[in-house]
DNA sequence: ATCGTTTATCGCCGATGAACGATGAAGCAT
DNA sequence: ATGCTTCATCGTTCATCGGCGATAAACGAT
């Protein structure tokens, strides 16, 4: 439990700053499909990565740093590949995230859910 | 000599592409914010949005914007103002998307880290 | 030491985003 | 009609993204 301090209007959080970093990790096909590639083939290295997602590979690069730097996903060096895995807590604490403001603010607006409809 | 053919899985599915504009018009803190006035004052007018996030009324109009051609919220035009709401049925599609993609790629890794119970 | 492989980073470019002020349209009130 | 309020849009400025090729570092192998 946090208190809204209501001292500032502008009610962005910290909270809401690393969310919103995350959410803006995700928010590219690309890295989706790279997560879904590193779903099925934990801890890839980038080679593996390019061939799948028909990008150059420093684009593929750049999107898993983004992933990297949005803890997403984590690094392991291995000779001289590198091995990028999944971080199953993060990606769901973002997943839980989402949905609890979603929840909230839907239970808000109207008492529960389900717009109208009617 | 590159196969851009790599078509046939991960590249560009429609499905993705519009989970990802969802994922990026949540991407900003002014949005989340907004969404939550919108779920304290369902159907808030432009002007109450910009007293609560302190914003320019320009720069509240676009955030809005951004939520609207993603579908996340509603207009309707009432008298001179403007009435927007949260759409909790595309918030909650967004929300359960991303989850889903969560789960199946953290159970094809790992068969399934727990959920951080927050 | 030299080569080949893998990777990260740099430089470059066009495109998009974020923020603002200013302007004009639409509607209510007088 | 005049004025006031509310809002969307335009134009501008600055920063960041997305993509690529090129390059250099790290490492294994020969």
């Amino acid at each position: 439990m946090k208190h809204h301090s209501a001292a500032r209007s502008t009610c962005s959080d910290p909270d809401d700053q690393l969310l919103a970093r995350q959410l803006a990790a995700l928010s590219h096909p690309a890295r989706l499909a790279l997560l879904r590639c590193l779903g099925e083939r934990d801890a890839c290295c980038v080679k593996d990565l390019v061939g799948r997602v028909g990008l150059a590979q420093s684009t593929v690069s750049q999107h898993i740093r983004t992933l990297l730097d949005a803890g997403l996903v984590t690094y392991t060096p291995d000779r001289q590949a590198s091995r990028y895995s999944l971080n199953s807590e993060a990606l769901s604490a973002v997943a839980g995230s989402l949905d609890q403001i979603v929840q909230s603010v839907c239970s808000g607006c109207c008492g529960g859910k389900g717009r109208t409809g009617t």
